[in-house]
RNA sequence: GGGCGCGUAGCUCAGUUGGUUAGAGCAGAACGCUCAUAACGUUUUGGUCGCAGGUUCGAGUCCUGCCGCGCCUACCA
């Protein structure tokens, strides 16, 4: 048994988020600790809403309510949706939790302890009417290279040049369209990640294990141009943690807070403080999650999250955690993934486009799509969302395969038994071949969960489950019930330790489908994962009643399949 | 511009340190079964592995060049 740590990373406030953002760190990381939880190890499984930034600040003005109610309301709204997706978080925090004020200022202090802050003053622009510093992207003008005159202060978006928002001709504010906006020194304190150089790229080179993603991109980083960079971490606004060193202020920077990209990844941390107080669990716990010097030396820490996330998860937050010179549990394995497409293109939040999360429960329980998210994640390349494609995988693997198996078996025996497991009276030659077959097989899918590949772990589960149907065509107990009622019931008795074995085994990916299994054909609840099939395949005995279930998934249709594509295909 | 990744059957992809006849799912075809959501099973059609060179006894796999596609390039989070 081990101790292993998962985070997935947090999903940002301002909305509700879309499949694409569910496959990238959340649905993977979940099936992951599922897995680990089946195989007997202690899992902690922590999120978060990510709730700092400007786009926070504005969402809320644009909804018309304080920051501290909008967020409230978002975390509660995303909360409810990781459940309807059974989502597993041991905890659900929040990066704006007292937690997370102190422990991020208490990391500030250190780094600034260890002289690894340095505070700049700076040139931002400020928009007089808006009463705000604007970032970058927050600024808009006409493009000094190509004439487009949406080009935003830190890139064209047309002809792609980088730009600094001075660049700008006519520059105006982009919430208010403004343009009274004026230049304005303001201090700001960076983190020294450039002095931190040689020491991550030493740490980085070690994980030879990581997926290329991972280590390409921090790679890239590490070398680009003059090397790694001083990152800002302040920033000019109100809703944020405030710029302290520790509980001391810190003279030059009042009225600042810091930079999301800082606070968030250390909410990981504050969040398991957050999940030991709300379970009243002994004091301290989290430091043994966490703390290299109480009980974190045999951690294993897993980090999931999609490819925009992962400078700051290779980079600025192993930079901050190095750098404070506390022993802090560094991440030893981190999950990245590509972008989910829709259709071909983006997904568009701001044009409709692509399915989000609230509308996908709303169409088809959460099955469905974890299978087929889960099946196609983005783990080597981009993958797209198509609904032929979506038809198709659920409609075979779910229905035909797995559902179906349950059906023919529940129902063959309900008309010829009665609703009742029959005895198992041998153990035949066929059934040997499949234990041995399967025992391959299954080994084979933990070994793809334990190396967190997800799509190889699908299909590998998906050959499981034909084994199944293979099976009953050979053994035809359909036919071997005319003659001899009690063998045909003994291999019905050997296929219902089958749909027990893949209730067990598919749990990470469709959990509510395998409790529902588990629920009406009366199995033992709680099983470990199963290392002996042998014996393990003998579990469920005869003379269990069990209530036949309705077929486990419908069908998607052609007509439905066109109505959902047209309906989500964006202004 | 630079960096990274990808290019394998009609489609989506897997191919471990180079080693016989290149695999899976879907789609197509034939046959079988009739317990089942017309579902399932078996067999089968289909590939000069992007192109051109090179290394090697041997290259989908290694090297060089080229072509095509995608991603990233630090103030969105």
């Amino acid at each position: 048994m081990a101790r292993i740590l998962i985070t997935s990373a947090l999903p940002y406030i301002n909305g509700v988020k879309h499949l694409g953002n569910l496959v990238g760190s959340q649905l993977p990381a979940d099936t992951f600790a599922r897995f680990m939880r089946l195989k007997n190890h202690e899992v902690l499984f922590i999120c978060a809403t990510d709730e700092h930034g400007t786009p926070a600040e504005l969402a809320a003005k644009e909804a018309n309510t304080e920051i501290n109610d909008f967020c409230s309301s978002m975390w509660e709204s995303q909360k409810n949706l990781s459940d309807g997706f059974s989502l597993s978080f041991d905890y659900f925090g929040r990066s704006s939790s007292k937690e997370n004020h102190a422990l991020t200022q208490n990391f500030a202090k250190a780094l600034h302890e260890n002289n690894l802050i340095e505070e700049v003053l700076e040139k931002q622009i400020f928009s007089l009417t808006d009463n705000r510093f604007l970032p970058d992207r927050y600024i808009e003008g006409e493009c000094p290279n190509c004439g487009y005159d949406k080009a935003r202060g830190d890139q064209c978006e047309i002809c792609t040049k980088q730009l600094e928002p001075t660049d700008l001709i006519e520059p105006r504010s982009a919430i208010s369209g403004s343009k009274n906006l004026e230049i304005r020194e303001t201090k700001h304190l960076y983190i020294r990640q450039s002095l931190m150089r040689e020491k991550l790229e030493q740490w980085i080179s070690k994980k030879d294990d990581w997926p290329i993603l991972t280590t390409s991109i921090a790679k890239k980083w590490l070398n680009d141009g003059e090397g790694l960079k001083d990152r800002g971490i302040t920033r000019d606004l109100k809703w944020g943690i405030p710029v302290k060193k520790g509980k001391d202020p810190w003279p030059g920077l009042e009225g600042k807070v810091f930079y999301v990209w800082f606070d968030a990844p250390i909410e990981y941390i504050a969040a398991t403080e957050e999940w030991e107080k709300a379970n009243d669990i002994k004091p301290g716990t989290w430091e043994t999650w966490w703390r290299l010097d109480k009980g974190a030396e045999d951690v294993r820490y897993f980090q999931f999250m999609a490819k925009d996330n992962i400078p700051f998860h290779t980079l600025s937050f192993p930079a901050t955690i190095m750098g404070s010179n506390e022993p802090w549990k560094l991440v030893d394995y981190i999950k990245g993934f590509n972008w989910l497409l829709y259709e071909g293109g983006k997904f568009s939040t701001s044009q409709g486009r692509g399915v989000f999360m609230d509308q996908a429960l709303e169409l088809l329980p959460s099955d469905y799509w974890r299978w087929w998210l889960l099946s196609n994640a983005p783990e080597t390349s981009d993958s797209d969302f198509t609904w032929e494609s979506f038809q198709s995988g659920v409609n075979k693997d779910l229905s035909d395969v797995l559902g179906n198996f349950v059906s023919r078996i529940t129902k063959f025996t309900n008309s010829k038994f009665g609703a009742e497991i029959p005895e198992l009276t041998k153990f035949d030659n066929n059934q040997v071949i499949i234990v041995t077959e399967l025992s391959g097989k299954v080994s084979s899918l933990s070994d793809h969960m334990n190396n967190v590949e997800i799509r190889k772990a699908c299909a590998e589960l998906r050959n499981i489950w034909t084994i199944g149907n293979e099976y009953l065509q050979t053994a035809e107990p359909w036919k071997i019930y005319k003659e001899n009622p009690i063998e045909a019931g003994s291999i019905i008795n050997f296929s219902f330790n089958l749909i027990y074995l893949y209730s067990i085994i598919s749990e990470p990916f469709i959990p509510d489908t395998c409790n529902r299994i588990i629920e009406d054909l009366g199995f033992p609840k709680g099983s470990a994962w199963p290392e002996d099939l042998d014996s393990f395949l003998q579990t469920v005995k005869g003379g269990q009643k069990f209530n036949v279930p309705e077929n486990l998934f419908q069908k998607i249709t052609d007509e439905e399949r066109e109505t959902f594509a047209a309906k989500f295909s964006g202004s």
